[in-house]
DNA sequence: CCAGACGTTGTT
DNA sequence: GTCTGG
DNA sequence: CCAGACGTTGTT
DNA sequence: GTCTGG
């Protein structure tokens, strides 16, 4: 990964999963891309209810003087957070969760790339760990980033891409949400490939490749050609 | 992550 | 191929 | 001590 | 800001 996904659930459906208000400027994405505004979940020890609000996909750590680091900070691999320089205090501190209802990963062989959606089997809405950071520009203003954190793959997802985002278990939000919690090996214990069982997959037109492609046609399945299809052409 | 561009002049 | 921008 | 990095993915 | 490499 993990460099694009989709949130296609309608605001009503997510903030009831969340336990959130929900809020107006939520709209369906079939292409969530980096460098985007895309909508997160916190919590703050300011505002201890959980609550939504955007921001910037690529984290800029707070001490960085270049903002498009953030484009090659849009993911943290769950391996040594706890070491990484731009991560381990935004993992004691400020993490989130960045709602999905799915996510693309792209098949590699010879130069042939074949996008795949990874969802929910029971289609339900579900949460990446997430970290975030804020920046201050050099007009002063406060800016807000976040970043997904990945994972090795699992059954499901192996043959398609050797990473996978971290999907935390809805019982598991409270605690990763938590501003008190600081218990780090506590937290690193969730960042785990997620339940293949649980999941399904199809392939999608390659329409996704192109970050302005932001339609319902992204997440369209395609089937590839059967054999008797491929054999009746030339019937 | 993918898409799209991919220069020249002048030089401690 | 490699770098930048989104 | 200072300078420089601080990240991830994938390599047709 | 903090760590690593020289």
């Amino acid at each position: 990964m993990c460099g694009r996904y989709r949130l296609t659930r309608k605001k009503e459906i997510l903030a009831e999963h969340f336990g959130i208000e929900p809020p107006d400027n939520w709209q369906p994405r079939y292409n969530v891309a980096p460098g985007q505004e895309v909508p997160v979940i916190r919590q703050d020890a300011e505002q201890p209810r959980r609550y939504g609000s955007n921001m910037k996909w690529g984290l800029i750590p707070f001490w960085s003087k270049d903002p498009n680091i953030g484009f090659k900070m849009i993911n943290a691999r769950s391996e040594g957070i706890t070491e990484r320089a731009a991560f381990k205090e935004a993992l004691k501190k400020r993490r989130c969760l960045i709602p999905a209802d799915g996510f693309y990963e792209w098949q590699k062989s010879g130069n042939k790339k074949r996008p795949f959606c990874f969802t929910m089997s029971d289609e339900s809405p579900f949460a990446f760990a997430g970290l975030w950071e804020r920046w201050k520009n050099p007009e002063g203003q406060w800016i807000e980033t976040c970043s997904i954190i990945t994972t090795t793959p699992n059954k499901l997802t192996e043959d398609v891409h050797d990473r996978m985002p971290v999907i935390l278990h809805p019982d598991d939000y409270d605690l990763w949400l938590d501003p008190g919690f600081q218990k780090t090996e506590d937290l690193v214990a969730l960042l785990k490939p997620y339940d293949p069982e649980a999941m399904s997959r199809y392939e999608v037109s390659d329409r996704v490749n192109a970050v302005k492609n932001d339609d319902p046609e992204c997440v369209a399945p395609v089937q590839p050609e059967p054999p008797e299809a491929q054999a009746t052409l030339f019937g």
